[in-house]
Order: C-alpha cells, then sequence, then structure tokens
DNA sequence: ATTTATTTTTAGACATATCTAAATTATTAA
DNA sequence: TTAATAATTTAGATATGTCTAAAAATAAAT
C-alpha cells in the first residue's frame, strides 16, 4: 500500500528515465550509479525496490528498463522540475544558470493541484528556461522538433538525439570518435567548402564529421 | 560539521518553538510527542540529538529549552512557511484554508536567496493570509500588538498570550477556570454594566471573567 | 510519608539508504 | 576456449527515525 515514493527514489527514477531517453533503453548499475553518486551495490538494492513497484524492469546481471507506469511518474517529476524553473527564472529573477538546484528540490513537492495552479500561473509555458520541453499533465510534451547536424548553424548547440542510419559501421565510428547519444554539442565551425563540421563536446573535446555524417546525426535544440 | 537540519529536526525544532512561544518556556516530552505525532520514547531521542547541535537546552526528565541558535532557525523556518502561504494564497489564487500543507513542505527548500527573492516578489509581507506575523531576515517581527481582554470587542478572536499580573493567585485561577497560556479564545459577551466578560475557548468551553481580571489577561490577535 | 499513578527514559527492534569487502557472473583477450 | 578483467551482486555494517515493552524517576494522593 506504499504508494508515494520516497524523494530518493524518485530521483533514482528520473535517473533511469534520463539514462533511457535517448534511444539506449537498458540503463546499467554503473552508469546509474554514477548518475546518482552512489556505489553500484546501493544501485542494486534500489533498483529491487523500484522493480518491487512495477516502475522499472530489472533482471539481476542485466541492467534496467523503466516500464510505462515508471516513465508516468517520471514525466510528473520532471513536468514539476521545469516549472519550478521557469517560475524561478520569469517571476523571481534568477538567471537561468541558478535554478537548477533549487529545482531539484521543489520537483519533490506533492500536490496535483499546486502543480496545476503553478502551470496557469505561469501561462503554461512549452519549454523551461534551458530549452527543455515540459510535459503536460498526461505526460505528453513536444520533442521540439530535431534538426540534422549538417543543417545548423555555426554556435548552435544541441543535444545528440539520433542516428538515421543504424547500421553498425557509423556507430562504431562513433564510439571511436568518443560521440555518444545524448551528448550535448556545440557547432564549432562549418566548412562551406566540403560541409564538414567541427564540434565540441561538454568536456571540451572537438570531433570532426564529414558533410555525410552530419547529415545522419540528429540535434535537439536546448537553448 | 553536519550544519543541516534533516526536515525532520527542522519540524521538531519549529514544534519546541511553537509550544514555548506563549510563556511556557519549558516544553514537556509528553507535549512533544503529541505536537509530532511520534511516542515519547521517539522525543528523547530527538530531543538529545538537538540538544547536541546546542539548539535546545535538555535535562532529562525536567523538558527542553529552545536556546537562541535554535530560536533563529525556528524563526527562519518559520519565515519560509509563511512567506510560501503568502504566494500560495496572492499569487496561486489558493483558499487560505488550503495551504497549510503544502507550506509544511515547502518551508524546507533550502536557499537563503529565494527567500529572499520570494519575499521581495511579495511586496515584503508582514502577515501570513492567517494573520500570523512573518519574521524578517533577523528573525523579528512586530508581535502584532497585544490588546488586553477588556478592550476588545464582541467576536473578537485572539491568542492569550500574556499576563499583566504573575501573582499566583491568579495564575491558579486560571487554572481552576481551565485557562492556559496559548489558548484561542473568542471574546462572546461584553457586559457593559460591570464590565465582565464571558469568552469561549476553541473546545466550546466557555469562561466569565470580571472586569478586574480582563484587564490583566492580553491578547494578540489573529485574524 | 508512603503508596499509587504518571511521565520519562532505556533497551532492543525494524525499515531506509548508504557503505566496504568478498563472491559471483559476464565480457574481453590471448 | 580458457584465462584475465570488468561489472554486478551478496553479505555484513552504519546512521536516522521510528516503534514496543520494561525500568526508572517524578508527581499526586491518601
Amino acid at each position: 500500500m506504499r504508494n508515494t515514493l520516497t524523494q530518493t527514489e524518485e530521483n533514482y527514477l528520473k535517473a533511469i528515465y534520463h539514462l533511457s531517453e535517448n534511444g539506449i533503453d537498458t540503463v546499467s548499475t554503473t552508469s546509474l550509479s554514477e548518475s546518482m553518486a552512489t556505489k553500484p551495490a546501493t544501485v542494486t538494492d534500489m533498483v529491487r525496490k523500484l522493480s518491487d513497484k512495477r516502475l522499472i524492469h530489472y533482471e539481476r546481471y542485466k541492467g534496467v528498463n523503466i516500464t510505462d507506469a515508471g516513465k508516468e511518474l517520471a514525466l510528473n517529476i520532471i513536468r514539476k522540475h521545469r516549472l519550478w524553473e521557469v517560475f524561478l527564472v520569469d517571476k523571481l529573477q534568477f538567471n537561468w544558470d541558478e535554478v537548477h538546484e533549487i529545482a531539484e528540490q521543489l520537483e519533490h513537492i506533492r500536490s496535483p493541484l499546486l502543480v496545476d495552479k503553478l502551470d496557469a500561473y505561469l501561462g503554461h509555458p512549452k519549454v523551461d528556461p534551458h530549452g527543455d520541453p515540459i510535459p503536460d499533465k498526461n505526460g505528453k510534451f513536444q520533442a521540439g522538433p530535431t534538426l540534422m547536424l549538417s543543417e545548423v548553424e555555426e554556435n548552435y548547440t544541441g543535444i545528440f538525439v539520433n542516428v538515421t542510419d543504424d547500421s553498425s559501421a557509423l556507430l562504431q565510428h562513433l564510439d571511436k570518435v568518443g560521440l555518444q547519444l545524448g551528448d550535448k554539442i556545440q557547432v564549432i565551425e562549418k566548412t562551406e567548402f566540403d560541409g564538414s563540421i567541427k564540434i565540441r563536446k561538454e568536456d571540451g573535446k572537438e570531433i570532426f564529421f564529414s558533410a555525410h555524417i552530419s547529415s545522419l546525426l540528429a540535434l535537439r535544440k536546448i537553448a
């Protein structure tokens, strides 16, 4: 009958959702432990608990997958997080880079009525101050149109969310150069002559792509 | 070095503050256990912890007293609680009787900057929607002028906060008729002829006071 | 002032969320 | 394909916040 989640459970669920957001739908114990800044052993205990509550599928040594029920809960938390971020920036004059930590706390406030009223008060915003889409009451959101890397301009910043080609050759190449789904990248330089592109990852690493490969990599805008 | 309190610790501290607010400065284990809806044994463990942190004075079998440091923290939590209540009512159109539970959650959000900005956004309100005073950043607040029971009109509702006479005869009389500091009372009837007054306590109990006694009992307005 | 009743504390449990160290399973390499 | 390496799980601890039942201290009553 323990139907509500602890804040910790909510945070794990959200992390699982985010890790499985970009195509990779199976989440490893290690990656979760990194997200949560805990040890793998701790994650094992937790995923068992979330699995008992039918919010994820878990098989030992095989990783976890979020269920529809889990996704619904995760999206509700994300909705709250992003609405509060809008509140902090639009109403309280915070800078967009100061709000994440506070929203991490506010997202756990429990009151469906509060969320509704806050949403209305803010004018039903569609994106948060970072450009991330805000799920509606039913967990639906505009995924934000994706653009091909080849189509965007210099300085464009986005999340690498899709590969329009599932040849393992390309995937292996991406692996080798160190680009993964979910990475945030910025376009540093476009060469008009041959359409090749230089990007920079959040960790500062720079990568070159040919025009061909650029036309296969999809980005979702974030700011 | 554990300098921040858990939400539970904050709630205990707030309860101790409220229980010792109206003159009675020593709080018993039993009264705290009633406030917190826990067992006395649980309270004993907790007050020991708060005592270790120098937020209360505790002597076994003797009850607890809040320290200046504890009062400062308690007032900060109360400040946040009441500011959020104003936000919920003024900005989000909640009714004043719907906001307490939500504010109980919001009061634990940690961010001094957030509190400042919220305060400014709300126009530095002096009282919450229930008429309770909002402490400022330094924990100071207008206690709300107190009025003598003899001075107020019929239907006035207030908290009995002070006795302007510490003769034990009067205190014993109050004890006998069942009135205690902190009780919320309403004036039911004033007799013009001799200035005697009939009041009703929250539990429905009615009490008569002579004009003399009425002039010694101080009330703080609440609504 | 001694007995009785009440209040408070102690002792021992349990659940959650975490850890370290050891054991097990899966993956990679020779 | 067996051996070495990496990932994951299990086992056993710790800290927090709670409980019940029993012991101890204080307060009330005869």
